[in-house]
Parts: structure tokens; sequence; C-alpha cells
DNA sequence: TATTCGACTTGACCTACATCAAGAAAAGTG
DNA sequence: CACTTTTCTTGATGTAGGTCAAGTCGAATA
């Protein structure tokens, strides 16, 4: 049984269990287990039975699909908040279709499926946020999924560039950049490349991780109309003065 | 009000309205519009508010995002039965982030979307039923979005008849084939060499919108393993004899 | 049956991006 | 602070698949 009083909280910042009452909070809590993730370490892998999902309270964890090749792409970056496995849930025979592993130091809580499921029940409200979080998920991947036939890797990254800066003029990427290049598709060494130009061009500067939009209404052009890029990808463009 | 009875039987055999008790049912199908499109006609386009979802009865309908120069991608193509816009019943400020459009005569029943929310708060039964859906659609679209870029063209081709044709040894396609090539994001053009490249080994057999599969192991091992096609697409490849 | 129109195919060519192979920078580590 | 390891960058080169243009085929219409 677990007495742990901190899970208790953990579970009531998170929005999907926001809903619950004390008694089938502690009931839920009962069944949980705290993980502890070194980074580089797996939480599960791709086609592991899936009995439980996680709420993620420390560190970050990257979800992500493997080729036989050993190729990956990554799907999602779990943060502190966030929950992730649950949809598994509705289906029959769950097992994990992707690999979770921790990208630094991690600490989530395990919760049991069967267990949520039968909770599940007796709370519409809880039904509800949970309907809204999958859509969204649904949505933002529809649009990924989109975005990739439809745009070129550059106006992939001034999207993503565009978005994550939403109102301010600097953003620090939170992720190895070889991570986010995979998030959006590309391969390390084009990401590099596309950096590159963006900065020729006077629209983003890079500085380690931390990037500084200095034109973004060129940005935002890039990230709507871009099907080629504007000055196309060259090797070592001088600043010509 | 809408007492034609039709739409209540219509709706019954959807499995999303199968738990609902009779006089809820009725109360939806008060609310809802049957429409009827022609082949090329338009149901609704990206950014309109999304008042209601449909369920499809007759016809084919793609659901397709389309790029500020014209270029489509097929998300998803809807046959009878299935319902579509659901999903956005749980967004603030809905809008439909797809264009559908029917493929051929097409009937489709409106929702209310409020209305339906409304009736969902009375039954978590049917709360699941939609879990189980969103859930589902949300696996196979992060599966189509790490397909993309971890196999190649021929590859997907190959996964996607393996999978249409499941236990038999041929399959017809039900839309054209640029229809076809869109929802795996291959052009046309491409998709017209992989067929013509995967008949010439002997794999399948394609006769207009019929495809036989000849060779189903070799199939399959396209379909898991590939990265590279094994005989790359050759133009104009004779049969040496 | 001729004719039109759209869907499909084929060829020639091109390009965005991947791959391979070194370096250069960071970031840990003893 | 040297030393290792990992990440990132850069260059040279290759290729899957896109683009453009010209057929060909087939179904629908006249």
């Amino acid at each position: 049984m677990n007495t742990d009083i901190s899970v208790l909280d953990d579970l009531r910042d998170c929005m999907l269990f926001s809903n619950l009452d004390d008694a089938t909070l502690e009931r839920i809590a009962d069944n949980t287990m705290r993980v502890t993730l070194q980074e580089g370490e797996n939480l599960f892998a791709q086609g592991d039975p899936a009995v439980r999902f996680f709420l993620a309270c420390r560190g970050q964890i990257k979800l992500f699909s493997q080729s036989p090749t050993g190729d990956e792409k990554v799907l999602r970056i779990i943060t502190p908040g966030q929950t992730f496995g649950e949809a598994l849930l509705f289906l029959n025979k769950p097992r994990y279709p992707v690999n979770a592993q921790a990208l630094k130091p991690a600490e989530v809580i395990g919760v049991d499926s069967a267990d949520f499921a039968a909770m599940l029940h007796q709370s519409v409200d809880t039904c509800f946020v949970l309907l809204g979080t999958l859509s969204q998920r649904l949505h933002r991947t529809l649009r990924e999924l989109s975005d990739l036939s439809l745009y070129t890797g550059t106006c992939r990254v001034a999207a993503h560039f565009a978005q994550e800066a939403r109102n301010r003029d600097t953003l620090d990427l939170e992720v190895p950049k070889q991570v986010v290049a995979s998030r959006l598709s590309i391969r390390p060494e084009t990401f590099s490349r596309i950096l590159k130009n963006l900065s020729n061009n006077g629209i983003i500067s890079v500085r380690g991780n931390h990037v500084t939009i200095s034109d973004r209404p060129a940005l935002l052009e890039l990230a709507s109309v871009c099907n080629s890029s504007p000055a196309p990808i060259q090797p070592h463009q001088t600043d010509p003065r």
C-alpha cells in the first residue's frame, strides 16, 4: 500500500486527476509506483505489455519509434506534468507502440491501467479531460503528418521555432539538437545546415542551445508560405561586406 | 424536428451511438441533418467553424490537408459507418483542421456537437466507446508518422497492401490511385513506378484497380525490413527470356 | 463509333535531403 | 588541466523521389 503523501500531491497537480475526490484519488495512489530513471535509461520498449501508464514528475523522457535498422523517430518529448500511455487503456491487448527513454535523470509515477479504467467509469468529468487530451494530441499528430509531406525541412524548422517562441524573441532548445531534428524528421546534419542557413539570412541567431529570433516576419513567412527555401541551403555562404 | 425514422436506424448501427437508450437517441436524431454530396463536392473546408460532426452513410469522403501552393495530403478515407470530426467536440473554439470532399456520391448525417456533448455527460459507456475510437486513431496516426520518416515509399506501399489484403491474396483499390498515393505520401508518378517495380519483381500484379499478391513472403519481407528497394526503381526493366 | 476528358503511365531531368567521413566544440571525467 | 567522449558542424558525394512534359489508356459522353 502506497502511503507516500507526495504521490497524492503529484497526482492532484495533474489535470487528469484533478476532478477526482480524495477517496478515489487515494485508491489510485495505492496502486502506483514511483520510478526513478537515470539519463539514457529505458522505461519501456516498443512491444512491451502495457499494464500501466505514467505521469512525469521530473526530467525529460523521449518517446520514439525505431526501425529494424536502428533509425529512430522521436514522436514526443515528455515534460513534467504530462501523462503518457493513457491511450492504451482502451485497447484490448495493449502493448506500448513506442520506446520510452530518459533524456535526463527523470522520475515518473506509474499508474495501474485497469485500476484507473475502473475509476474512470465513476467520473464522467475525468473522461472529458482525457477526451480533450487525446483530441488535442490527435490533431497535433495529424498536423505533423501533413506538414511532413507538404513542407520542406526549413519550413518545419521555422514553424517549430515560431511556435516555440510564441511571443518572445528568444527560445532555448530544451533537448539536444539531434533530438529536435528527429522530432522534425530531419537528420542532424541537415538540421545543422538549416540553422546555419537561417542564421546567414539574418532570420535567427544560434549560440549553443540558445536561439534568438532576429527577423520574426521573415520567420513567419517561411513557416507559412515556404515550399522551397528562400535562399537554398548553400555550403559556406560568407557574409559579403 | 427530425422525425425521419431512417436517421435513427443509421445512428443505431454505429458503435458510437449503440449504447444510448431510445429516448436519448431520439433527442439527438432531432437535431441531425442529412446531407447528400455529389462526387467532388465539399462538405467542409479547413478552418470552417465546427459546430457538428458527421456519420457517413454512403459513398466515400476524403479528409485532406492542403498547402498554400495547393498540394494535398490525404489523411483519411471515410467509409460508411465511420464518424469524423468528433474529436473537435473537446476543443474550445473548434474549427475543422482538414478539408472534406466526396470521392463519390455520398450521404452523411450531421450531428450537433454541443447537443451530443451534453448527451455524452449522461453516458460513460459512450465516453468509453469514443475514447477507444480516438485512441486507435491516434495510434494509427503516430504509426503513419514514424513510418513516413523511417521507411521508403516502396516499403510503405508493401506494408499497405499487406495490411489491406490481410488474409486474402487479392485486393481492390477502393479509391483512385492518386488518392492512395497521397495517403501514403507518395506522388502519383512515383506510386506508378513502385507498382511497376513490384510487378516486374513478381511480387504483385496489377490490372486496373485490382491487385493480386503473387509472392506474399517477399511482400512481407519488403514491408518489414525494407529501407532501400530490393531492386531499385528502374525504368523499363524488360522480362529477360 | 468517334470524341473528349480525366486518370494513369513513362521518360528525362532535377533537387532536397541523406550518407559518409573528417573535424571542431562542448561536456564530462580523472 | 589534460583526456576522453559525445555532440555538433562542415564538406563531398550519392540517391530517393519530386517535377515537367508527353504520351496512353479507359470510361463517359455525344
